[in-house]
DNA sequence: TTAGTTGCAAACAATTTGCACGTTG
DNA sequence: CAACGTGCAAATTGTTTGCAACTAA
């Protein structure tokens, strides 16, 4: 999920927020780094290229771009957040406790979840998110 | 989901674990407490009872229970994780953005999704959950 | 020019851990 | 008695914030 410059930067504009290199670096990074990217790895590839960023911003950003709706967090692990463009086609991150691998599953049963949700509830509902945890099919079987 | 006590103790010994005083407490305030108490209310509830216990023993207590499969860990707001006895029928979790309620939804596709998750990636799935945030019928009226 | 942005270090909140003591089987 | 459980305080982890300096519109 990679989102065009100007686009971002209406966005951001049009809040009375302003679309720095840095923020433009970050969300840049979020579109290039496969996966999903926590904190932690999006300051150090964005210290790559801007040495002097510092992980303040890189929160302070991510925080902006979530309330602007242009990426989502989400807690795969236990502990810390992971973050990814959002608007891509809904999906459930499936993360296996032995390899910590995670896996992205697309399917049209989650739109419909959200829309009986939605309808059901009488809600507005902004965000919408599954996540499952288990042993993926290759490490089921060499569990000991 | 209230969980027998007989059933635990079963569960615990069979791991080498020990269902001791402060443990059963733990679990049947779980049973007990309406909604998705976090560790703090626990804590505070449990202390009514046993003054003498430490929020570390419930937090040891919680992973345990966890790692049995008997209580499930969510992240329902930003911050902090809330605690529910495990084994209910699968529902979303909806937290409105603006009166902070938490609504359980109740919906045969999540199991579905479940099993088609399971069926696709020949994974083990041991946990899954659905998380959705919006505003809610009553609030998102009166959004100032 | 001036409101918005950043780095730095300090502050915070939630959770975990080391250790000495208590408890259970 | 041997292994497990617990309280306490200290440590850790992830994230946020105050403030002075900086920069984009």
């Amino acid at each position: 999920m990679v989102i065009s410059n100007r686009l971002i930067k209406n966005a951001l504009k049009s809040s009375g927020r302003r679309a720095t290199p840095k923020r433009l670096l970050i969300l840049d990074l979020l579109g290039k780094i496969p996966g999903h990217p926590d904190a932690e790895t999006l300051f150090l590839r964005a210290r790559n290229i801007d040495p002097h960023i510092s992980l303040a911003t890189v929160y302070r950003t991510l925080a902006l771009l979530k309330k602007e709706g242009i990426v989502e967090g989400h807690r795969l692990g236990e502990s810390h957040a992971h973050y990814e463009a959002a608007g891509d086609f809904p999906h459930v991150h499936f993360t296996c406790l032995k390899c910590g691998r995670v896996i992205e599953f697309k399917n049209p049963l989650l739109g419909r979840l959200k829309s009986e949700l939605r309808r059901k509830l009488k809600a507005d509902v902004r965000e919408f998110h599954a996540h499952a945890r288990g042993f993926c099919a290759r490490c089921r079987k060499v569990r000991h």
